[in-house]
DNA sequence: TATCGGCATGTTGTATACAATGTGTCTTCT
DNA sequence: AGAAGACACATTGTATACAACATGCCGATA
């Protein structure tokens, strides 16, 4: 079988994990390790060994001997995130231009020219094109050589991220300057300028935190 | 009493930390859930959760079905991680020449004013002038009143970092040099020069980190 | 003699049972 | 009627027992 992994918890991690990012389980939701352990057809240790590796990844909150919930961000806590992380990617770009290999360079421009064609060509705005910028930011993250800060902003801070922004749909037309963006950045970093690259990915990631704390402020004004 | 704490795994979880940071338990020591829950007094589940933490921590490497270790860091990943820090703990520094209180500074002034006067007066130099390095930088992390990124310094790099620098001793005249670098920056963040203040965190590390890299060649010569 | 395969041992992974702690409700007193 | 205390319940924390897997050794075979 496909899904099947090397151990319990690890399944019940990834399952969770996701069904925290897609907003399946949403912020604040309590997580009963009984209730759990049923549901997945297993004991409560290995359900407990996920949850607790879900807290160490910042996405639920655990009190002891009062139980696991959904991490409920505030808006302040949300900020905090994206400071960080603008600091981070900015970097990541910064070390992309220098130290990309040509050939993943090459596959970077691909990578380009491919989203390129599918907003131009009309596709869905939606998840896929969510899903290409993702991939986009993956690789120059890759980029940076830098092991640990690949895992700091791909495995710690994005789910977070994510997390929020599945909630809050695609804005408008966003996506075509966001390609635009994307191609500048791009030709930074194939023409070896790294403080140019560091500034326009700043510049970027800034533009699409404005995005999406009006977008969140519209969000509560409604409610 | 004192030691006392909320849950057993928690209890142990720190014992372990301290045990690693201090070099009691050596990189690349297997760590036996059976030995240490005999060791501890304790079952085997509360010591199977603080090998989990640790793993969260990066401090151990666990692998399914065949034990965990104490993490071995190549000189690759020490500069991995460097790199990282360099990079958070100078952003730190520019958020706390703009965000610190009136009186964070003061009591940032009068710690280093502490430090000054323990130097001339010939203190020790070992294990004390490093918990006070210490200090300074948790004080300006603090200072940057972002909680996450207090997190990932002080949580995550932290231990690593320190892990490394216990073993090679405190290098000759360095910690003057530092304090005249400490002395420097607080000066900067008094007059919220934020610029400034992260231009000099940024060369105060760099200098730590070629300090760090020579002692660790010595080393490997030396062997 | 070197290499491959199978077996034994010890380790970790999981299930179940019991203990300890937090939470909610109900009663009682002011 | 409101608040405080105690009790019962449910949930998490821990110990023990069993199952699954990895590692190392030994023997058999080329």
């Amino acid at each position: 079988m496909a899904s099947e992994s090397a151990t319990q918890a690890e399944r019940i991690f990834t399952e969770l994990t996701t069904a925290i990012v897609r907003g399946e389980l949403q912020p604040g939701a309590r997580l009963s390790e009984q209730q759990l352990a049923e549901r997945y057809g297993v004991g409560r240790v290995p359900v407990r060994e996920a949850i607790q590796r879900l807290e160490a990844r910042q996405l639920v909150v655990r009190i002891p001997h009062a139980g696991a919930r959904v991490v409920s961000l505030s808006l302040a806590e949300l900020r905090d995130i994206y400071e960080v992380r603008l600091e981070l990617e900015s970097m990541a770009c910064r070390l992309a231009a220098r130290r990309m290999t040509e050939t993943e360079i090459a596959e970077l421009q691909q990578l380009l020219a491919e989203h390129e064609n599918s907003i131009t060509a009309g596709q869905e705005q939606g998840y896929y094109q969510q899903a290409g910028d993702l991939d986009f930011h993956y690789r120059i993250i890759q980029g940076s050589h830098n092991q640990r800060l690949q895992q700091m902003l791909c495995g710690e801070l994005y789910h977070l991220v994510r997390m929020y922004r599945y909630q809050t749909s695609t804005g408008s037309k966003r996506p075509i300057q966001a390609l635009r963006e994307h191609r500048r950045i791009v030709e930074a970093i194939a023409s070896r300028d790294a403080e140019l690259a560091e500034l326009l990915m700043r510049r970027h990631i800034q533009l699409s935190l404005t995005n999406l704390e009006n977008r969140v402020a519209e969000e509560e004004r409604d409610q």
